[in-house]
DNA sequence: AAGACAGTTCGGTGCACACCGAAGAGTGCC
DNA sequence: GGCACTCTTCGGTGTGCACCGAACTGTCTT
């Protein structure tokens, strides 16, 4: 154990497996640039975390794509991103980041908590700390969205899952469903990648769809949360 | 998330954590004992982990016992559980620990998963990657065990939750109904823990109990599991 | 074939920190 | 009070390892 949390435990490494968490595969890089350190060096630590099972990667040609190699290690990675956030000051340093952002494949922060806020409200899903599930009204809402509840309930991964969200300390949507979500939100154009970062950018289009959709008003100017 | 990760990199303090995670509160000096360092170096790194939030203690004269501080950093470490082991050959250090031990506060090893395996093929349960649930038959069924189903139920902390054993890679019952459930299996004396470790010992009382309650005939008797 | 660029390997430097011995503070028992 | 015991604080030592510069391999472009 002590290893795999050793090779967390280092800043570079730590900022490069946060910027992996989106998702993403990026090369070495990009992630050299993200934790601030040489080629060289990263090319060391980028060997010790795919020798240790937690990256895999793939060349195409002089590029070597990498990403996190199973979803154990994003849980993983989730459940120190939770106990470190409950230390730290309710200061953010990236506001952005607290109001919509990736969380390995699905929507998080104020966004991802009020889109399923929205859901359970009108009857169409149910998620609590021990998993979630969609109901025949979600099946048929989400199927007017565009997502297609069945085909994602047929896939091999955790269909609905809740992902205990670190910024908001509420859960959100992750496994197929959540996955599926954030897709066709990216699809609709209605939230937009922040280049060199997880966080969104919410699109004109997107403030109507999510008003119209989930009933959510402009989640930027929601107030920092009152919990705790 | 670095400093977090890194406090458990080290190898000492690791050591304490796995067994902290038996849910025990242990004294400084059973975690010096358990880390193999003095007890100077055990109260420094104690005092580190009680600082970042991982630990807590409650001092009883002389004595200090230390617990985690939270599910929130039990679960953390069962992930990073998960992702070491995923790497490690099959080979298992100590095969009792791979029979039978307890997690946190449930059963966990091919006896939790024996037990989860039954109760899931009786209809008593349903336990998947999303979550888990009591049926009605099960809840009748457990009555007669001796466990209140819809006492648990109104705990607030999770009622039943999946835990994805390190050693069996499968589930096992977690949450306020795993912890009932082992705390029966102690009450009727049918597995006992043995002395500085999460291992269990599945009493004469227990094989006979455990075959005819749940139909599992020694565990100790399995061949290594024939996975990967 | 030459140059540009991505990534790796090697060798050396410097710092962070785990560790222990010695000494001190607080508690319990007789 | 005196002694035993648990735990902590302080100071000094040793080492593991992150880091970079320099040099090398491999791929793409022109």
């Amino acid at each position: 154990m002590s290893e795999v949390a050793a090779l967390v435990g280092d800043r570079a490494r730590a900022e490069m497996l946060s910027a992996l968490v989106s998702g993403r595969a990026l090369t070495a890089k990009e992630l050299a640039y993200v934790a601030k350190v040489t080629p060289q060096t990263t090319s060391e630590h980028l060997s010790k975390l795919v020798e240790a099972g937690i990256l895999t990667f793939n060349t195409q040609g002089r590029f070597r794509y990498f990403r996190l190699a199973s979803a154990a290690v994003s849980q993983m990675l989730e459940g120190i991103m939770t106990v470190a956030a409950s230390r730290r000051v309710p200061t953010f340093r990236d506001p952005t980041l607290a109001r919509a952002r990736i969380c390995y494949d699905h929507l998080a922060g104020q966004l991802g908590v009020a889109i399923a806020d929205s859901l359970i409200r009108n009857g169409h899903l149910l998620l609590g700390p021990d998993g979630g599930e969609v109901t025949e009204s979600g099946e048929t809402f989400l199927a007017k969205l565009g997502i297609d509840v069945k085909g994602s309930r047929r896939r091999r991964r955790a269909f609905c899952r809740p992902c205990l969200d670190w910024s908001e300390r509420r859960y959100h949507i992750a496994g197929a469903i959540g996955a599926a979500v954030a897709e066709r939100c990216f699809e609709m154009k209605w939230v937009n990648r922040i280049e060199e970062s997880r966080a969104l950018h919410i699109t004109p289009a997107g403030e109507k769809g999510l008003l119209a959709t989930f009933g959510i008003k402009r989640v930027a100017a929601e107030k920092v949360s009152s919990h705790q």
